[in-house]
DNA sequence: TCAGTTGTTTATAT
DNA sequence: AATATAAACAACTG
């Protein structure tokens, strides 16, 4: 699941559920999920606290928490869960934060995401520096700065995430296939037209997934149509291939 | 049994 | 230096 616009979504439940109350201790922690750090040094940072309003930038999520701060990524399969919605845990929970009230879980079938611990806030900041601008930064001429002098293909930079970060697999294929682009094309051969209207679908389609927390399988989307396999503007058959090293699914005659 | 999966990192090749 | 590709990570689905 996880790109920008889910991610955006643990972001208001991490503010609904665990902002502003404290950690009595962390519990079940899957040691193998966490990256420069361990269980017990999780526990001690975290144990007592009180937690801050999240962050997000591209697919990270920063939780501070009155020093030290959480950096969550979510993989393919993460996600947070409440004890106030699901009060039993689950298998593939990975760690618990008990609360001063309820519990907050992360979530992760695949464990393809990290957990990491920064002491400071400079020290999250850190983390997150070889990664581009968030994409609800990105202004149309930055877009121009950014893709000035790409070699390679059109997806593969959207979902390069030190270009800018957020857009995944989803985001990219609908956005491209709104702007009627051809997924392959170069990044060079685009016309400053063809930039403009790729800047304003990319922003469209993240801004219509935010409030739902995932891209929407609308029927007038890309993403609604995936399985059927036919193009909703006009009903020629989807192409799918590998693009930028990804599953990539296309209409080959209307994406130019 | 085997391919496929909405992400990232690493190694290797171009 | 950039870019492309494949593999690895891990656990599940169809």
């Amino acid at each position: 699941m996880p790109e920008l616009p889910d991610v955006e979504g643990f972001r208001r439940h991490w503010d609904r559920y665990a902002a502003g109350r404290r950690v009595e201790r962390v519990e079940d922690v899957d040691a193998s999920m966490l990256r420069e750090t361990s269980p017990q040094a999780l526990g001690r940072a975290l144990g007592g606290r009180r937690l801050g309003r999240s962050r997000r930038h591209g697919k990270w999520l920063v939780c501070p928490a009155g020093g030290p701060a959480l950096l969550l990524h979510f993989g393919m399969t993460g996600l947070l869960v409440s004890s106030e919605e699901e009060p039993e845990r689950h298998a593939h929970d990975r760690f618990v934060l008990v609360l001063d009230r309820g519990e907050l879980r992360y979530r992760n079938m695949r464990k393809l995401g990290a957990v990491r611990l920064a002491a400071s806030e400079e020290e999250a900041r850190a983390f997150l520096a070889r990664l581009g601008p968030d994409w609800l930064d990105v202004s149309r001429e930055r877009l121009d700065d950014l893709l000035s002098g790409r070699r390679g293909s059109l997806k593969a930079a959207l979902m390069d995430q030190e270009l800018a970060a957020g857009l995944g697999n989803l985001t990219a294929d609908e956005a491209l296939w709104q702007a009627r682009l051809d997924p392959r094309r170069r990044v060079s051969s685009l016309s400053d037209g063809e930039r403009s209207d790729l800047y304003r679908k990319i922003r469209k389609v993240l801004r219509d997934s935010i409030p739902h927390g995932l891209v929407p399988s609308k029927r007038t989307w890309l993403t609604g149509s995936r399985e059927a396999g036919i193009c909703p503007r006009c009903g020629a058959e989807l192409s799918r291939t590998k693009v930028g090293g990804r599953t990539t699914v296309f209409c080959p005659e209307e994406q130019r």
